[in-house]
DNA sequence: CTGAAAGCGCTTACAG
DNA sequence: CTGAAAGCGCTTACAG
């Protein structure tokens, strides 16, 4: 590749002056005559010189800028997301960079850690499966001194979470439910759930919703994807394994996993002849805007994901700044927007 | 900010070799000895060694990375885009990176490429309103040279440019209504019409469609949103615009400017009492996954986008190794998707 | 107010 | 097979 950049060397040239002027002279130093610093300021902009920052990170360490890690970007979900990650790194002038996975897998993930590193980044919001990564993965990556979680809790605590509150999502959904007037209440769950039977924490607070109003967990009306991610946000595939289940199983409640997913179910009922919610109430998570266009209007778990992006950069930023703290979790708060979905109740 | 990464000298200095040797062992040059180089391993290995990419490149240019800019990433549009530039970036053994702008203007879609440029990354796709950027910033930030616009065309050509024959799928939705019995056509157009009134090959196809179906154009059947991007993709705006236009205005196909909007012009009509398609007949564009799930399904442009990304990238990389090259533009073919929200034609 | 020199962590041409 | 030295483009401590 040819030379495209000018470099602080070619303005010291092009003027006379030594290169550490120039560098003082673009850096606001106050040691520079003001006749000088105008004479470079003048070259710079003639030779449309940008900065190489890799140099001066080089020099200086840090690169101030963040990256987010996300296994599927699109979601419409990060919109707000994002745009509170991106807030708080302007306000704390860091920039953020984004990368999406190919897949969720470990090999991946780490792939993409490592590069990122290796471009000397300084911290890193991860939202992906970190069960994946192995203990010698956390120390060789120190996952626990730059990186914060995303969207999951993830125990043993060893490393900094920033999530919605999960548990108490999926607590208000199922109370939502019962109250409505549902006898047996499905749950539809990504095809994660195997992996993540332990941790959680909508599928923990479903059980516990149930178990308050003393109703038995029937793990027949335990729905699990087949392929989650695969296509359409797992859309199709909830279709699909609610078609099967609505021919083998009996429920008159439906609490799935996300809005995407909770997509497919209702096109399945609906197909199924079933109405909802007088035969079937349905509430998905995440209250996505689509939510709203779809019918019938979807009943989800809502919460402020401006201010869960912003968090996450806020709290990773205290973790860059204070390797030694104790890992953290940071719950956002989250509530039950009712629509045509369940409303009214099941008769 | 204290030490955190090993460095070639602390592994030599652990082996009592050279920083060269280090070197030349962990990246597979010839001329080590099997011995050391298992020895270099080990230690890498427990010093959790990662290159300082950046201090490489500072040595041998070029990072083997590239960026996508885009105003709205997380629009489910680009899920597949995204998954192909992935794809390509991989396949050519690059790195792609990802940054959202805050909003469409001129100064922030500089700021983006001004700050990639210090982080001297490769090449740029841009997914941003271009005709923002005046003569002088073409020109500083080399746009030409290694930048490829993505999703419209831009004329006059100045740079290359990746994008779905928007002219052809413009004329091919109207067709479809006109054939499908509309009498009189609606275009939904976002808020920006008016920037690029002259380079909109969507609304060009409408015209030309209607040209040729000797059909007159009617001002009064274009209707412009008033904020585009503000919320949920425009669809807000679009069910806004549409309740204004149901009152004053008769229509019986409308082409939207893309899916989102036509969700909330389908809002719109539904809340008025108006059938679809039997009183007005709807067609939206890019054919999201979600298209399929709203009611009525909606009729709808579609492409391949994952080719689109995929293109994108290898069309950058052609650039960046030929400056020389004159702009090219590269169309990807368009197709309609007749669903529910059109089919049968009017009565 | 100006500048020479050292150094950040790599890579490379060259000598031994 | 091994290593000393120069250099990428900055920044900084120091001398004048």
């Amino acid at each position: 590749m040819k030379k495209r950049y000018a470099t602080l060397k070619d303005i010291a040239k092009a003027l006379g002056v030594s290169v550490t002027t120039v560098h003082k002279a673009l850096n606001g130093h106050p040691d520079v005559s003001e006749e000088t610093r105008k004479r470079v300021l003048e070259v710079t902009e003639k030779l449309g010189y940008i900065k190489n920052e890799t140099a001066s990170n080089l020099r200086t360490s840090g690169s101030n800028t963040i990256a987010f890690i996300s296994s599927n970007i699109s979601n419409p979900f990060y919109e707000q997301v994002i745009k509170g990650m991106n807030q708080a790194a302007e306000d704390f002038g860091y920039m953020l960079l984004i990368t999406n996975l190919i897949n969720d897998s470990r090999d991946d993930l780490v792939r993409s850690i490592e590069i990122l590193m290796k471009k000397r980044i300084d911290g890193l919001i991860i939202a992906a499966n970190m069960l994946a990564l192995n203990h010698q993965d956390l120390r060789k990556y120190k996952i626990r001194e730059f990186c914060v979680a995303f969207g999951t809790v993830f125990p043993p605590e060893e490393f900094d979470v920033v999530s919605p509150n999960n548990f108490k999502g999926g607590y208000i959904a199922t109370k939502h439910l019962i109250e409505s007037g549902c006898k047996k209440i499905a749950m539809l769950h990504s095809s994660n759930f195997e992996i993540e039977k332990n941790l959680n924490e909508r599928f923990k607070g479903y059980l516990r919703a149930l178990q308050d109003h003393n109703i038995e967990f029937s793990q027949e009306l335990l729905f699990i994807q087949k392929q989650f991610m695969s296509k359409s946000y797992g859309t199709q595939s909830a279709y699909e394994i609610l078609k099967e289940k609505l021919k083998t199983t009996q429920f008159d409640g439906l609490f799935c996993y996300n809005d995407e997913t909770a997509y497919g179910a209702i096109e399945a009922i609906k197909e199924s002849g079933l109405r909802i919610p007088e035969d079937i109430a349905v509430v998905g998570y995440d209250n996505l805007e689509f939510s709203r266009m779809i019918s019938p209007q979807l009943t989800s778990i809502t919460f402020d994901k401006y201010k869960l992006g912003y968090k996450a950069v806020e709290m990773l930023l205290e973790r860059i700044n204070h390797p030694e703290l104790n890992p953290r979790i940071e719950l956002i708060d989250v509530k039950i927007v009712v629509r045509e979905s369940s409303k009214g109740g099941i008769r």
